[in-house]
DNA sequence: CCAAAAGTGTTATGTTTACACCCATGT
DNA sequence: ACATGGGTGTAAACATAACACTTTTGG
């Protein structure tokens, strides 16, 4: 079928990934270095047009998978970015994901037919950005905050579940706040279940496993 | 610019708008008629394509005007729908906006040239609604309901302030639950302010009159 | 044996809930 | 004068925040 009101033609989406991950403390997210215009040589998020057959969230892994190699199962959006010039050539509706894993768990594709690096970079560290990427990433990061607090989003930055003292690094990292131990353990111990396993983290002492209790999807800390 | 990869074409904005009042006590959602295909003659959202040049909310707010003579300034969006037959005819991601006003206050257009009946339907008494319109309801009221709680929306629905025993109506309508007087007083004193007016609003005693603090929009009931 | 990290309880403070009577006014 | 709705305070329950010592174990 074809629109007979040129108003209504000309208009894509744009799927954006901010994918985050905490190392050592430290809340890192992952960059691609575009070469091809507009914005060549800049970095961006990992981000590209959605196909018409595919649904956005679809999409925006796909393009995750494309620029990065890293290969998902889910992100969650966060906001649509419509100002009438955020794309320079084309009305491009942006729809921004987020997501959070281990960087250690994965390897990162340098190159791709549309990219000439990748890497993680401190958020204190951030270049300026192709598109509205900057502002786009400004978001995401509070998103990030609210959805730690609200959600188990954390649930796939530990695939294979988490000891208390590492849970609560990547909860002060993110949050950039100290946090009591004891509270902490308190509020957590209501969303999530111990393993019955123990591992070493970081101490010599070995510290339970626990995960995050499927039942509860909603939660509040804080 | 045109795209060359068919995969970018055929795609547009759909702009929803589930726009809520409540009457003594009881929470209703404008609705209007379709008088074309597709979905021709069904109760629906008010809702159209958005243009290539207007921002997503604008295209919202001129889609409300359009099909119901409602002329707002602002709407807040709550969700995207993009499964890929929500449309029938064409790929259409679906924007969805709530707004809530009084509806003694405004005169509705009962017949446009796309609509041939508008009428405020109590939430119990929703017809089955063109496209994904019911689903987008649903969500939308749900959203409705995290947004009195969490932001100052309803300051649409009283431009000119409210007397406490008037919002307490409104959260108890759409909320569904009853409410202890002197604890929401308590509550709502935090965020709004006195305009140093009285008001008759049911009573023979007049009320004092109220307005949202502009500096608190982030606000936070129950 | 000691350094480094894991684990644990109690008190104080703040927030939320439950609850009942007086006041003003139009009829 | 009375019916109708507006206005107000306090105590109990609950949730959050502050705080320090003991346990384990690898080196």
């Amino acid at each position: 079928m074809e629109l007979k009101n040129p108003l209504y033609k000309n208009i894509g989406i744009h799927v954006i990934t901010a994918l985050f991950t905490v190392e050592k403390g430290t809340t890192k997210v992952l960059l691609v270095r575009r070469t091809n215009d507009p914005f060549k040589g800049m970095w961006a998020l990992p981000s590209g047009a959605m196909y018409n057959n595919e649904l956005i969230k679809d999409g925006a892994l796909r393009e995750l998978k494309e620029k990065t190699g890293i290969e998902l199962d889910d992100l969650t959006p966060f906001r649509t970015f419509d100002a009438l010039d955020r794309s320079p050539l084309y009305r491009m509706i942006g729809v921004g994901y987020i997501g959070i894993i281990d960087s250690q768990t994965v390897e990162i594709l340098k190159t791709t037919n549309k990219t000439s690096n990748a890497d993680w970079f401190t958020l204190d560290n951030i270049p300026k950005l192709a598109y509205d990427h900057n502002e786009i990433l400004n978001y995401a990061i509070e998103k990030l905050k609210e959805r730690i607090i609200t959600t188990d989003i954390l649930k796939s930055f530990f695939p294979n579940g988490f000891t208390l003292p590492e849970l609560q690094t990547v909860y002060e990292s993110i949050l950039n706040i100290k946090i009591d131990r004891r509270n902490f353990r308190k509020k957590m111990l209501n969303v999530i279940v111990d393993t019955k396993k123990e591992v070493n983290y970081v101490g010599k002492k070995k510290a339970k496993l626990y995960k995050f209790d499927k039942k509860k999807k909603d939660i509040s800390i804080f």
